[in-house]
DNA sequence: GATGAATGAGGATTCATTCAT
DNA sequence: AATGAATGAATCCTCATTCAT
């Protein structure tokens, strides 16, 4: 079954989380998921692999999370907005796996195949982003730097929530307040 | 004599910024350097020390280059202007020291002894920011998350810049619309 | 059927002689033979079982392209020479499995199970040497050596024949004048 | 020191003669050498490396026993009966070498740098046929062919000789009739 | 009989670190 | 202080073989 392959993904992604990927066994992977050293490479062909697998798999369950809810007919900043809560909620339900999914985006072991998949993951981000600009909404500035500006704003913002433990109406106001800088800065 | 450690630094910056820190041997260093395999840990107690001490004398070297031609008398918003530009001039005139520095922040491996020694250096930059909130210049935000802030917009601005190998007037015109578009966000 | 059987052994040559059988593993084989992995070891006890078998394939394909046309009512030299010219026609016939064979005669993996096997299949050549050394023409030596000078003065003929791509006349007169000096050697 | 370097080569002849190349672990090889496993690599690049530096090895050795009482002013026939008693006098003595020394010239793992060492060091015996060709005392064949010969007649010599322990009268007459089997052949 | 997932011992090689000189 | 030979634990990966289906 593909069972075997979820525990390694899994088992995965916590040790990566713990110990950074380069520091963390196959064997240690293995252990964790309760499988055979060899059999990881039934799965994965090779530790890189696996670790491009785990990038691929974190960020689907995040544009999954992400879609979840989606305000269908509403606004640009309504939706953007919803973006934004939902990154920050998952970024802050799920600590290890978006401390990796960030570890993994700025490796150099990520070769290029699984990249343009997410950019495939990301493309109803861009769409938005487009509308937005035809608006005539947004600064003048390219859809690949707004979605840079995007997602590394959302990083400070997960970052500082997390680091400061900030709960209830604390991190409520953080992350409106980090909306409402990263809005004021992109829109004309 | 010093020149050792500092040779060895250097080989380390450039060999860590090709193959990553956890990828280079100090085999490789000590040879870059032109020194023994041991006279590595005469000067450095592990890598790990010897990773620190590089990402402290990469830090050094940025903050060193912000403060050339620092313009004492100015505003806030002209001392802020010239920290954001200077950073990505020297973002862009050393890359892989720059890449390697991003990496080194992101990475596990600082234990934070050194970490402390970063806020430091970067103490002035505090300073600025203490004082254009004073002035009711900025939104209510921490300066932690202000720093984090600005850092992680450079980020973005830098890695936009080096990707698309921009230019002259392009250049120009890109660094000035990331710092309005900074700017616009963290103003009230 | 046995037909699988059938199979393995040709892709074993076909592998084995690629890459060497020590090189080779299972795995390779079954997919080249198009079965599973398991299957193997439904028709074979073990690789080494298998090595032994593809040894005796050989050994047996080699014999019957020998034994084709056999002249009967022939002089002993006239026999002697046919085994010679098949011989090296089969072995540039088939080069790798040629190559294969001298290989695995001189590895130590064939554990004399099957050697036997080789001589009883090469006996008719024994008998041919006894009828010649019975008419006093031969020089006195054992049969045994008779054969191992035989077998490896063809080995030279062969690898020579082929390392320099000999064809038509070329060949022919090499043939015949290797002949002609294994036949000068061992006649009184 | 060299001093462990040749341990280690020591240690692999044992060892590759006893189980083969491909089956003696690295490690094996640096216990019996009584060196720590990583040691065996400060010495040979890899397995591959330490194998062709244990084949040249053994070819020195071998032409180096050769060469000892070299028959300066001796016709071309005695030269050559010195080189026939002497290899299979070294064969005898070092069987355990004299086997992998065979082994190895067949196997592909020799890539072609140190044949060429091979057959410098075997450049005395190819003047050696020159010189009698040039006397129109040898057969019409390439100086290649005739070693060819030389060295497959000499393995069929000294196998022969060892399966059945041959000593001293019917050793003495086994290796002339050799000599005489390979030279009534060779000459015209 | 056929399959192929699972196994885990084993293998080559790397590399941070030590230490005698 | 400088060296570099020696170390051996650690690592990724292979592969013959088993066995439940």
């Amino acid at each position: 079954m593909n069972d075997k392959r979820q525990l390694l993904i899994e088992a995965s992604v916590d040790l990566f989380a713990e110990e950074g990927f380069w520091n963390t066994p196959t064997a240690k992977i293995a252990k964790q998921a309760n499988v055979a050293k060899g059999t990881l490479f039934n799965y994965f062909e090779s530790k890189d692999d696996l670790i491009e697998c785990v990038y691929l798999e974190l960020v689907r369950e995040y544009v999954a999370y992400i879609r979840e809810a989606w305000p269908e007919e509403a606004s640009v900043k309504i939706k953007l907005e919803h973006v934004w809560f939902r990154s920050i909620d998952w970024g802050l339900k799920y600590p290890e796996r978006y401390k990796l999914l960030s570890q993994l985006r700025v490796s150099d072991t990520l070769k290029g195949v699984h990249r343009d998949r997410d950019i495939e993951e990301m493309s109803f981000l861009m769409a938005l982003e487009q509308q937005g600009r035809q608006s005539g909404l947004f600064e003048d500035i390219t859809a690949e730097y707004f979605r840079s500006l995007m997602r590394i704003n959302l990083h400070a913002s997960i970052r500082y929530a997390e680091r400061h433990q900030l709960k209830e109406m604390a991190l409520v106001k953080h992350i409106a307040k980090g909306f409402e800088i990263f809005w004021k800065g992109i829109t004309i």
